[in-house]
DNA sequence: ACCTGAACACCGTTCAAGT
DNA sequence: ACCTGAACACCGTTCAAGT
């Protein structure tokens, strides 16, 4: 809601530091489709116009909140053994990607990376070189890593297996399919997905530490 | 102009299965925020409105095109030993992604997932449940394998690193940032992105080969 | 049955002007 | 220095009509 203080020079002034705020709210609460410069401009209380004084472009903006998205990423402790340190860094990461359903997919337009994105990118292979990977195979590791958080992110923002209407979907899918004609698939839903307390966001875990299991084999 | 008649000038007559093959030439070829009604319907020879009576909307032609690129996908060919045949259906997937850059991010949108969708994980199950694998096992190395291969497409469709530019891109980012500030990060564009031959996208294969043989631990 | 013109309520962005 | 009104060239979609 706007702020409807009296005297023109009450109002908090306008800053890029507001206006990323302003559209991750947005993001966050209605959806990225619906963050536009009008939306954004209601939130803040101002005329679209204004946003322009602040930021170049809707572009900048969107590379903003993706680094702002970064900067809430937990960075790898230091001072602790390299599989802890970046298990936590992952966990980390899925949560804040999980906050943000918006972000994962948005990565893929942008362009320049901001400067909490090359911090985690130098902290996350400081701490595999640290641990004694050679330069081409922190590079795999890094790669795997991150394809995994990312991927598991953008899995998790799409799944019909969202955590409260999981049960619902399933169903529905299953009515919509016949079951012969997708076996493993009715399999997995019945006996699996639908029985209650089941979370999709569970299956995380399970990969994270095969994939650090994996790359440990490789310092011995 | 009367042109009822089949002649050799005809416009062949409008289906969905042709508005879908347009949408996905003018998303491979200008990038899905240039797939409008109107593009799309210039690409046709059609006015936009004529597309309104083969699909419903536009997220009906976003969601169609998702599923038609889950139909380029190879199935994991049956008969095949389960680890054969899901590293060949992943190495299929992330081909197909890198040639349609715009699909994986486009999923987080997907609602109701369509056939050719199914038939995929169908298929991935029934490979899985016929390894051995039990059911909650089959859910945990499914989620892992396509959390890795979506995410791997996410990254190889946003990262700097594209094969033509590395080079320049590499450069660009170490002329912004100085490398004092980030040296695990300037060390690894210097040492190993920014020598000749360097391709992201072979790193594909170690992580896919990582997590085979950490499921092909668990079945032992 | 299939296509279209005109219109509506939206976009991002520019320009010139207001305080 | 900061904000805005009006305008432009775009969107997706509806409606009523054209062949």
């Amino acid at each position: 809601m706007p702020e409807t203080d009296a005297g023109p020079g009450r109002r908090t002034p306008l800053t890029r530091e507001r206006v990323l705020r302003g559209a991750i709210a947005v993001a966050d609460g209605s959806g990225i489709d619906a963050l536009t410069m009008r939306s954004l401009a209601d939130e803040l209380g101002v005329k679209p116009m204004a946003l322009y004084h602040h930021v170049a472009n809707k572009q900048e903006i969107l590379d903003g909140i993706i680094d702002a998205v970064f900067a809430e990423i937990e960075l790898p402790p230091p001072g602790t053994d390299w599989r802890t340190a970046l298990r936590r860094r992952a966990l980390s990461a899925r949560r804040v990607l999980r906050r943000h359903p918006w972000a994962a997919p948005l990565m893929e337009s942008r362009t320049a990376p901001g400067a909490a994105t090359l911090r985690q990118h130098d902290a996350v292979l400081g701490t595999l070189r640290r641990a004694g990977f050679s330069v081409p195979t922190a590079a795999h590791a890094y790669s795997l890593l991150d394809s995994y958080v990312y991927g598991f992110a953008l899995q998790e923002a799409a799944l019909p297996f969202a955590p409260e209407t999981a049960a619902d979907t399933g169903r529905a899918l299953l009515a919509r399919f016949p079951s012969e004609r997708y076996p493993h698939l009715a399999e997995m839903v019945t006996e699996h997905a639908l029985r209650p307390g089941y979370d999709y966001g569970d299956e995380f875990e399970f990969g994270l530490d095969l994939i650090l299991d994996g790359l440990q084999r490789l310092l011995r």
